[in-house]
DNA sequence: CGTTTGCTTGAATTCTGTCAAAGCAGGTGG
DNA sequence: CCACCTGCTTTGACAGAATTCAAGCAAACG
């Protein structure tokens, strides 16, 4: 799909943009390609960008004072990501984005976003609304996390993103669940039964 | 302070409402008491209102299939709640809300709110703002679940929301935190060693 | 003043993590 | 084209952390 990002606008604020408006809007995007295994952000360093993916795939991660990684998102095709809070705060990161293939993404910089925010209400509007989205996913994910066992949310999760299962390593998808790839090896062996 | 929500509105996008916008943006609200243990949405029900807390407090939880109940949120003076998910799609409610002291709130319903959204840029602008700092609250504390020990997780909870401490039942913060009223009473005494 | 509610503590159990090793698959270079 | 390497998954034995069950206690409440 070429016009991916127009494609999102609609499912998330159902408006269709006219032509001129996505070219005004995409206007304010770059494309760039990554290769697999490439960084998007990294902690430490201020998060210049969020991303919108138009092909491949990664994910953001936190390393604790061990050196564990720990997976906190996942983006696919038409996801948005970015170190939200070091984005916003133009302040150095603490979360790192790392591509899991060979990855296309628009990239959007703090000032245009800002621009784009200030002068149009739709697009204002439009990541409200995207927003709004999160917070819901977001706020499920920690009531799943607090109240139910590892092998619920690991039914939870692949009942809920079959396609995240096909292209993410499991030790990323234990990590995302908050356990260790030995343990999710082991509820995955008992479900099979 | 009479006017919690203008300086909500000043704290959250630096901007001072004048007298006649102030004004504007009340007229959507109301203003309701409740006792202690009131219930401000309920599971299973379509929660109809973002609460704005005046005075007092309360929490979010979710019931899993056990029957236990695991706080999601808390929220004291000038602080939003909400069943987001129900709010914003309408649909049954997955979380309660309840008081845990006599409160005084502002309620504001999904009609209302939308019409604001659309006719003020400004207020959208607003509740964009208050959900991008949802958000980033919301992803550290998942990373942190997933990344760090009760005991750690508790030490940054005090550190963070000391006024929550003093406030919020022992055993609503273990449930907060993921972890049982027993466990966290025994985080407790050894970190009075 | 008795009842309820929340906090603490102990002992036994269950679940997850840790450590170590082996198996497996895909990718690379000889 | 095959052998090897590397990264990921699986498995087993054991250690450790949190839960469960049960009891006791103190403060708050009606």
């Amino acid at each position: 799909m070429a016009d991916l990002l127009r494609q999102n606008v609609r499912r998330t604020i159902d408006y269709t943009l006219s032509d001129e408006e996505y070219e005004l809007l995409s206007g304010f995007f770059f494309k760039k390609s990554f290769d697999k295994k490439a960084v998007l952000a990294e902690e430490g360093t201020t998060c210049r960008y969020v991303y919108f993916i138009l092909k491949g795939s990664c994910y953001s991660y936190i390393v604790n004072r061990q050196g564990d990684k720990h997976a906190v998102q996942f983006a696919i095709e038409e996801h948005w990501i970015t170190d939200h809070y070091s984005f916003f705060s133009q302040r150095k990161g603490i979360y790192t984005i790392e591509t899991l293939e060979p990855t296309e993404v628009l990239m959007l910089n703090r000032d245009s976003y800002n621009k784009l925010c200030k002068t149009s209400h739709l697009f204002e509007h439009f990541m409200r609304v995207l927003m709004q989205n999160s917070i819901v996913a977001l706020q499920y994910r920690i009531s799943k996390t607090n109240s139910e066992s590892a092998k619920d949310r690991y039914l939870e999760f692949s009942g809920l993103y079959p396609h995240f299962i096909q292209r993410i390593p499991q030790y990323l998808i234990a990590s995302y669940l908050g356990i260790k790839p030995q343990s999710l090896s082991r509820i995955r062996k008992e479900l099979s039964n």
